[in-house]
RNA sequence: GCGCCAGUAGCUCAGCUGGAUAGAGCAACGGACUUCUAAUCCGUAGGCCGGGGGUUCGAAUCCUCCCUGGCGCGCCA
């Protein structure tokens, strides 16, 4: 990208320096930090290189600032390189350089914003992963949409993705969940009987209930423990339909869905844990095998078998990240909920003794939604069963406004979804603004083509026609795309995105109000054809990566 | 008590590895539709960046101590 290509040019111009001897001091940062002036008068980029160097240098900013643009002036791919204020190098980047921007997005097309910085790096992203009792609900949704993006987004800087569900369909809450099945099945067979104290009241139960009957009647010959399993197994497994399909509904499928009970099935939770008490991790106290946490970093060491022999939690969810890695991952990424923050220091303990680099896991921590209902918070409890499944939000509000919505904020701030705002149509929902744009160029692009005017190839393109500053505005926004989507990718943050194709969107209806792309000067039309549509490759792929749909009339 | 996240315009939030005059949307006010889609645009107004101290050429950003809100501190999952 063309960032990339002005650091190199700057490099070389340090170290020309260095050979004329403009300069003595022979420092050559690692990387020469590149910004975007708030202001545009400062042209399209800015080093602070000059004020780093002034202390080695023994000279003032300016002074070391005047030599390296001496330098910099003959470079092709600027226009102007001025010094400013207390030593700041401004560049503009050249015409040549914005034509070839142009070419280079309508060349790529929907390849335009990918990069190699991965390096096909395998990297595996966990998300949703809501235990299979009961539907997903609207707090569930903001995980699964920035866990999708995100996972797009690493594809698209070069990653090898993984997309991963862990199924936790081997703890109590499934017994939960099959008892309470179970109590409802008597009921409807007109026992009667006491719904447990701890069952889950939501009406799905009853309904699960119901179908189970159905399909296997009523269970009537089985003791207690083998049909709680019965129901348990048939739960299990429908609530899982219910989130795939839900899931689909929303853009998304993963390429992986891991029980934990086919660990142990598969008995790799005892191998795991005779891998860390082979490494020395693991201690017997009190009649529990405990994993000494406390050696590297958690405030208190954690049980992984309990003293009546039974498995923590833990346990399987050491044995299920060991093997992650087992399965030749080089990083893992699990996006959590804030509110099992407290459990990372365990897990990058359990890591660490185990020799793997810290930043091998990665946890994303998405802040909890506080659902709203006009301007009122709208109370939920998965017990009392008052809650808005997911699937009801994406029908009531649009796929499309949904994620756009949950996507729009940093994870780390909590995220105030009022339904009534995000349903309505209007202008007050960002995502039509964005999409209202790629809209109105598609709307153009059909004009034109009943006009008789032509998009222009490459080389009927003539870059002379375009000379408006609000050209060059949107120009210099499509280069920044590669940017965007690596800053996105290497942080781990979605919502660059969103705000990336705010502006993208803001600079095209500005252009739009001002100047009309189809006039009588066939040249000025196709220059300007050239360019809009560029603006309209940028803005879907932007979309397509965050999985909003952009259509081609509203 | 300890820990994690947040505190920026009336509201909701951006602010990338510390940079130049702190930005956007909504709300308010004033304008622009015989012209490619007004779900749009242009303009005005609005700020001790929670508070104190520190680090330095330079702090919304880093360190430290407070304050406020949310969440978490099981041989639960």
């Amino acid at each position: 990208m063309i960032k990339d290509e002005l650091r190199a040019a700057i490099r070389q111009a340090l170290v020309a320096c260095y050979q004329q001897q403009d300069l003595d001091s022979g420092e050559i940062p690692e990387e020469i930090q590149l910004e975007v002036p708030k202001n545009p008068d400062h042209g399209e980029y800015a080093t602070n290189l000059a004020m780093l160097l002034a202390r080695a240098e023994k000279k003032s900013p300016r002074q070391i600032a005047e030599r390296l643009t001496a330098v910099l002036q003959k470079s092709e791919l600027l226009e102007k390189v001025e010094i400013a204020g207390p030593g700041f190098i401004n560049f503009r980047l050249s015409p040549a350089c914005w034509a070839a921007t142009l070419h280079r997005v309508l060349a790529d097309g929907a390849n335009y914003g990918r990069s190699e910085v991965g390096r096909g790096t395998k990297i595996q992203v966990e998300f949703v992963s809501a235990n299979p009792t009961g539907p997903l609900h609207i707090g569930h949704g903001r995980g699964a949409v920035v866990g999708d993006a995100l996972a797009a987004i690493l594809q698209a800087a070069g990653f090898d993705v993984q997309r991963e569900y862990y199924i936790n369909d081997a703890g109590n809450q499934v017994q939960t969940l099959g008892r309470s099945i179970l109590a409802r099945l008597r009921q409807l067979q007109g026992e009667s009987v006491e719904f447990p104290e701890d069952g889950y009241q939501a009406e799905y139960v009853a309904e699960l209930a119901a179908g189970l009957r159905q399909e296997q009647g009523g269970l009537t010959g089985l003791d207690d423990a083998e049909a709680v399993a019965r129901c348990a197994g048939y739960g299990v497994a429908e609530v899982l339909k219910w989130i795939a399909t839900d899931l689909e509904a929303f853009g998304i499928t993963f390429d992986n869905w891991y029980s934990e009970q086919s660990l142990y099935d598969r008995k790799l939770v005892d191998y795991e844990l005779d891998r860390l008490r082979q490494k020395g991790l693991t201690f017997e106290a009190d009649q529990a095998l405990w994993l000494r946490t406390t050696d590297f970093g958690d405030d208190k060491d954690r049980v992984l078998i309990k003293s009546d022999g039974s498995y923590t939690y833990f346990a399987s969810d050491v044995a299920y990240h060991l093997e992650k890695f087992e399965r030749g991952f080089d990083r893992v990424i699990d996006v959590w909920g804030a509110d099992h923050h407290g459990y990372i220091p365990r897990m990058k303990a359990m890591l660490k003794g185990f020799g793997l680099p810290a930043d091998a896991l990665e946890v994303l921590l998405i802040q909890m939604v506080n659902l709203l209902r006009d301007g009122e918070p709208f109370v939920m409890g998965k017990r009392s069963g008052n809650f808005i499944t997911l699937r009801e939000v994406i029908d009531e509000v649009g796929r499309d406004a949904c994620r756009f919505f949950f996507l729009m904020r940093r994870c780390d701030s909590q995220l105030d979804f009022d339904l009534e705002l995000a349903k309505q149509q209007n202008s007050d929902n960002p995502v039509y603004y964005v999409q209202y744009a790629h809209a109105r160029i598609c709307s153009i692009n059909r004009n034109a083509d009943e006009a008789g005017i032509p998009m222009p190839d490459r080389d009927q393109f003539d870059f002379s026609q375009l000379s408006l500053e609000e050209e060059v505005a949107l120009i210099r926004q499509l280069a920044r795309f590669p940017e965007a989507l690596e800053g996105a990718a290497l942080h781990y943050e979605p919502h660059r995105l969103v705000f990336y194709l705010q502006e993208l969107a803001a600079a095209l209806h500005s252009y739009y109000n001002r100047h009309r792309v189809l006039v009588e000067d066939v040249r000025v039309s196709q220059a300007r054809l050239y360019l809009v549509n560029a603006v309209r490759t940028v803005l879907a792929n932007a979309l397509r990566i965050l999985g909003v749909s952009a259509p081609e009339r509203m």
